[in-house]
DNA sequence: AATATATATGTAAGCGCATACACATAGTTG
DNA sequence: CAACTATGTGTATGCGCTTACATATATATT
């Protein structure tokens, strides 16, 4: 018995007489052999494996992300390796090496500092690529959700709420996600004729604290001179939202009575906190999971054109969205 | 210049000229050589890889986990598998097999179905293991939070409070980390010579729709039979904590005025929820880091006794427990 | 019966790397 | 200067696996 034909049994590839087989695996279960699944890539160049490059799995939106990620690949044979960025750009791109390194078949990126050229060198590897959340132009696999109809689903509701005077919390303005739903809520002004006041807007990281200075930033604002006034805050995501949440009730405003907030992302304590936030919903496993298919498919058909995913936010209202009183209008 | 002049002059072993490093450090610039370390990992035999097995990153307590794994890892030249379980016996066995075809040098795992057996034949694969959070036995290395002294924590502090009659909602009975917290509860009621009713723990799962079950489960005991009525519940977790809350103010009651709540673990939830929830902390960045460093210090020394790292809890008090009222007494 | 085809197995090479060993040269020591 | 050591390089083998190719036998086709 041969080492080719033990490998032909053990992968049903070839002739193998029934007899030789039954042999094989009969062994196989006696000595608990298990194939080095290693080796095997050597030869044939797969390594049945697939990096998930983050922020940071700590930030609540991503579990789930990660988790639809997980599920996919697992049910397809691929292992996942969980990378955390912090959005810094030295371990975004030393990780990009060491996988490169490592030969994984794809990584589904949620980049943090765009670089196109980064990700070129990961695909010149043959190493598929698809970015989920943060879009980078039209180069790239992509699935992620209508940004800019999600920020103007909540900017018109809260319009619709008798809000005109609506501060934003934006995201890191140089990712294209930040963009995206800044321009939403642009759009939704303009689209009801509404004047836009570019002063209401703050940026801010993404994290609770962000959310929580940027709020002071805003009241601050409107203390001092009796202008730039709101009646409703927009985060760009839910963790933001709560930090605002914070901050206003630490000055002594109350929520949504003085102030409406609306977040984004419908993490799990959107709906646990008190007020109940009110929010923008996005597919978040479900982002995932189409993200772990794009890579595999994309594995295979590295010169396929472009797959460009987009699901649907949905608006969530709960209570931290009430119609306009406004203490600080 | 020979293939093995070059690995040493990579790897930095054995003789190597400086002229001859030079060279071979320019070209692997110009080409923008990087090494297949899975290649090496086939002669090394090691693939500076590490699974970190888990019921579900979903659940807010173990992304922390597994921030803290990774980073320690990541610092040490390690990557992080994340491999999610279910607490299903299947999926943890069929994954478990699959590390060992991997090859991967050591696994974290944080066990659903206690099953030494399987721990054992990794050990025998010469992979490392070590327990966080769930123990099992003596016979790993584990690390983990003195759950007996959590749960005592806790219960004391309710005790405090005046309540005598405090519900308890468990995790899973086949995990030692239930046991253990179970314990603890009723090791504060014979501390202080008050009178313990086996009728007021209700078995969860961990998860919050479990706690909200459980809740109701014990709310309807006491309206039927006017007996079993209790003035705090105590969830040894957050999450079932807040499905216990939920439940609560479902059926009309409110917390804490009518019941007290604590929970365990302090996932960021708590803090934000309202009322703000009272828990036990534990320290889950630093179990994720010393888990890996654990992990990393057992593979260099596979006979070394065993390690256990005790970390200790502490008691959060918020506004989910307040002193005895009781409507439901 | 001669030839073609399907089936079955073995041999050898190679994937990218590390390393034992042989060998060669330079530097030390007495 | 002989003998030895430290330094530098190359050759060859193997890690565990796949696969092209060669070979062999059984079965089918005309």
């Amino acid at each position: 018995m041969s080492v080719a034909t033990v490998s032909r049994a053990l992968n049903g590839s070839g002739y193998v007489s029934k007899e030789a087989k039954e042999r094989v695996m009969a062994a196989a279960k006696a000595l608990d052999y298990h194939m080095n699944v290693n080796a095997r890539s050597l030869t044939s160049g797969k390594t049945y494996t697939i990096a998930l490059v983050l922020p940071d799995v700590t930030n609540p939106f991503f579990p789930a992300v990660a988790r639809g990620v997980e599920d996919y690949a697992s049910d397809n044979g691929y292992c996942v390796m969980l990378c955390n960025t912090d959005g810094n750009s030295r371990k975004e791109s030393d990780y990009l090496t060491m996988l490169r390194s490592r030969k994984v078949d794809g990584v589904i990126f949620a980049v943090s500092v765009p670089s196109k050229s980064r990700i070129n060198t990961l695909l010149d590897d043959g190493i598929a690529v698809v970015l989920v959340d943060r879009d980078l132009g039209d180069s790239y696999d992509i699935v992620k959700t209508d940004n800019v109809a999600g920020a103007m689903l909540a900017t018109n509701h809260l319009i619709s709420l008798g809000h005109t005077r609506i501060a934003f919390i934006s995201g890191p303005m140089q990712l294209a996600t930040s963009q995206e739903r800044i321009r939403g809520y642009r759009d939704a002004f303009v689209s009801k004729g509404i004047p836009f006041d570019e002063q209401l807007v703050v940026e801010g990281d993404f994290r609770m604290e962000s959310g929580r200075e940027a709020m002071c930033h805003l009241m601050n604002r409107v203390d001092r001179g009796g202008e730039n006034g709101f009646t409703a805050v927009f985060a760009a995501n839910d963790l933001m939202a709560v930090g605002a949440v914070t901050a206003l009730e630490e000055s002594g405003f109350s929520v949504p009575t003085d102030v409406a907030v609306m977040g984004y992302d419908d993490i799990n304590i959107a709906s646990v906190m008190r007020p109940r936030l009110s929010t923008i919903a996005q597919p978040k496993y479900e982002m995932g999971w189409i993200a772990a298919e794009t890579v595999i498919r994309r594995m295979s058909e590295p010169k396929a054109p472009r797959l460009e995913e987009i699901l649907q936010p949905m608006l969530v209202v709960r209570d931290s969205t009430v119609e306009r009183r406004g203490a600080l209008a």
